[in-house]
DNA sequence: TGATTTAGAATACGATTGTATACTAGTATA
DNA sequence: TATACTAGTATACAATCGTATTCTAAATCA
C-alpha cells in the first residue's frame, strides 16, 4: 500500500521524519527507545504507538521482534539498476537469472512509467547507421509487439539480434543500418519472436 | 582505510559475503548470533571473531554495543551522479551550483579512476557522424589537455561546443562531424579554452 | 619440538530492545 | 453528556544481542 492514503498527525509526521533522517545518515533503522529518547518522551510506548500509526498508514515496513527493523516503505531512488543479457537460453524466461550478464545503472528518466527494462550489448555493426555501435549497450523495453521502422530486438533461432522492424502485407524483414549488409526475411518456418524495442543507448567512448 | 589491504581467510571471505548480500536484501546488519546461526556454529565467538577480524583489515566497519551496528567499508554503489551543464556563466566555476541543469545517473562503469565527469546536452547535429545526436547527453572528463583527434568540449566566447580536436604546428581548428558545417578555426584573439572531452554518450530514444 | 595462529565450542553477564498492560489527561465529536 | 481518539507516562517481562572468559583441537612455522 501507497503511502498518502492516510493523513498523518504532526507528531506522526515529526517522527517519520526523523526515522528517514536516521536511515540516511546512518544506514540504520534507530530503536523505538532511541526515537524515545530524541523526542525527550519518558515511555517507549510513546515513541511505539507513533511508529506503529505509521506502519498502519502505509509509510513505514517494520520486522516484529526484530532489533531496527523499520524500513521506509518508499526507497529512495537514485538510478535505477536494470540486468544486461547475455547469451540467451532457450526455454528460460528471458529475463530469468541464467541469461544475465550483469547490471546496467540508468538515469531513472529512462524508467519512467515502470517500463520493464533490460540492457544489451551490441556486437557487430550493422546498426551504425542509427548510431548503434558495437559495444554500446542498447537499453530495451520488453515488449512483443512493434510498429514498422522502430529498432527492436528480435530473437532468430535463439539468437539475439537488433535491427528496424520492417512488415508488409505479405512478409516481415529486419533492416539493418549499414549498406554491408541486406536485409534479413523472416521465413514462415523459423523460430521468430521480438522480445523488445530499443528506447536507449548508452555508448561509452 | 581500503580494503584489500590484507588478504582475508576463506571463511573470513565467506562471513564478509554474506553480511553484504544481508546488507544488500534486508537493507539491515545482521547480528554476531544470525552469522552464527546461518554458518550452523554453536557460539555466538565463532562468528563475532571473524567479524572482529573483518574489521580489523579495513572489509567491515562496525559501531560498538550496538544491534546490527555492521556497515561495509566501502558503500555498494548503485550509480554515480553527475552535474548535467546548462549554459555556462561567464567568471563561475565550470561546475558551480549555477550551471548545473540537473543529474544524470550513470553506470559505475564510467567513473572508473575517479573521473572528474560532467554531462551536457547537445544542441546541434554538428556531429552525427560521431554518433553524436540533437539531445543525446554527452559524458565529459575534465580536462584542460587534448589529443588531436580526441572529441572535446570547448569553450568559445562563452559558448560550449562538442567538436573533435585538431592541431598543426601553426593552428589550432574544432571539426564538426558533419559535411553541412565548416571547420572553426581558433584564432589568437579569441577566448578558447577546452573543458573537457567525450567519454560516453546517453542516447535517449 | 615447542610456540603461534586459526577455528570453533561452552557458558555466562548485563545492556539493549520489542512488547504488554494499566494508567492519566486533554480534545474532539456525536 | 457520554464516547472516542490522541498523547504521553509508568512499569515490567522476556527475548535479543554485544561482549568477556575459558577451553579444545587442528594447522602452521621456526
Amino acid at each position: 500500500m501507497a503511502p498518502s492514503d492516510e493523513a498523518m498527525t504532526d507528531t506522526q509526521r515529526s517522527v517519520l521524519e526523523y526515522v528517514q533522517k536516521h536511515l540516511q545518515e546512518s544506514h540504520r533503522s534507530p530503536t523505538v527507545r532511541e526515537v524515545m529518547r530524541h523526542f525527550k518522551w519518558n515511555s517507549p510506548q510513546s515513541a511505539r504507538k507513533h511508529l506503529l500509526a505509521l506502519e498502519e498508514k502505509g509509510y513505514l515496513e517494520r520486522d516484529e521482534h526484530i532489533a531496527r527493523g523499520m524500513r521506509l516503505a518508499e526507497p529512495t531512488v537514485t538510478g535505477i539498476s536494470i540486468p544486461i543479457l547475455g547469451k540467451v537460453a532457450a526455454g528460460l524466461p528471458l529475463l530469468a537469472e541464467e541469461n544475465r550478464e550483469g547490471t546496467l545503472v540508468v538515469d531513472p528518466s529512462m524508467a519512467r512509467g515502470g517500463r520493464n527494462l533490460f540492457a544489451l550489448t551490441v556486437r557487430g555493426d550493422s546498426m551504425v547507421n542509427a548510431h548503434i555501435l558495437p559495444g554500446d549497450r542498447v537499453i530495451v523495453q520488453q515488449t512483443t509487439h512493434a510498429a514498422p521502422g522502430e529498432i527492436v530486438v528480435a530473437l532468430i533461432e535463439g539468437e539475439a539480434t537488433v535491427k528496424t522492424f520492417r512488415k508488409t502485407s505479405s512478409k516481415i524483414t529486419l533492416e539493418p543500418a549499414n549498406p554491408k549488409y541486406d536485409p534479413i526475411v523472416i521465413t514462415q518456418d523459423q523460430d521468430f519472436r521480438i522480445i523488445g524495442k530499443v528506447v536507449g543507448v548508452f555508448s561509452p567512448r
